[in-house]
DNA sequence: GCGACAG
DNA sequence: ATCTTGTCGC
């Protein structure tokens, strides 16, 4: 059956799962950053088997964009819930490294942190390997139970019944998912991206971020040459 | 065997 | 994520 998914006969999904519980046993879920003057954002969107991965930094907050960076590359990793950092990772990890690893507080992921099967989404991921505090900010929701607990619906484990991040009310009713990618708090992130949310369901600055991604892929690669840009 | 399933 | 028509709501 050599159909369609090419990539997924490449893959070591065993291997993969085993290095994600190394990793996780590296996250670390206290607060260790001081005052957040700087965020760095990344998302990404595709265009064939090509990504287009920007990471933007923005200022906090006011959160202005304040410089952009683009990452072309061909995806070698197809997509398997689970295991998204082993396809998008390397290219946030490289947009962020041209940003300037100092230049920003903590990062925001599109995608999840702790709430995850082994507790290693894509948001931990990148926290641990660039020992940077991360949270994950996730559109619809990949392992957990949604319990309601004091006024807030938390994500929990179903097997442990351990808090792994909480759901965000946003505009129009719409949630988003927010947990610790690394290095900060369920609910410290929960506040943080809280105040970031302005006229969108998403924090302002994914959905900015979000946006440039969508002009890359449509022959606008300069986007982050711009006012903005490096 | 049957759902669930980030982007 | 991407593709993709018509439809619903502000």
């Amino acid at each position: 059956m050599f159909k369609s998914h090419r990539l997924n006969a490449r893959v070591d999904v065993n291997k993969a799962k085993r290095l994600q519980l190394m990793l996780a046993k590296k996250v670390i879920l206290e607060d260790k950053y001081n005052v957040i003057r700087k965020i760095a954002c990344v998302d990404a969107s595709y265009k064939g088997d090509t990504v287009y991965a920007v990471a933007g930094l923005f200022s906090y907050p006011s959160l202005k964009l304040e410089k952009c960076v683009l990452v072309v590359d061909k995806v070698t990793f197809p997509y398997i819930p689970g295991l998204l950092a082993f396809r998008e990772a390397p290219h946030y990890i490289k947009a962020l490294i041209k940003l300037g690893l100092n230049n920003f507080d903590i990062v925001i992921v599109d995608g999840h942190g702790i709430a995850h099967p082994r507790r290693l989404g894509i948001a931990s991921h990148i926290g641990v390997v660039l020992r940077k505090p991360s949270i994950g900010v996730a559109k619809r929701k990949l392992y957990g139970k949604i319990i309601p607990i004091n006024d807030k619906e938390y994500i929990v484990d179903p097997s442990t019944g351990e808090k792994l991040g909480l759901v965000l009310a946003t505009i129009r009713g719409r949630k988003i998912f927010v947990s610790p990618g690394n290095m900060i708090s369920i609910e410290s992130a929960y506040m943080l991206i809280k105040r970031m949310i302005k006229k969108h369901y998403l924090p302002e600055p994914l959905y900015v971020v979000d946006k440039m991604t969508k002009q890359a892929r449509n022959n606008r690669e300069d986007i982050c040459g711009g006012p903005a840009g490096i």
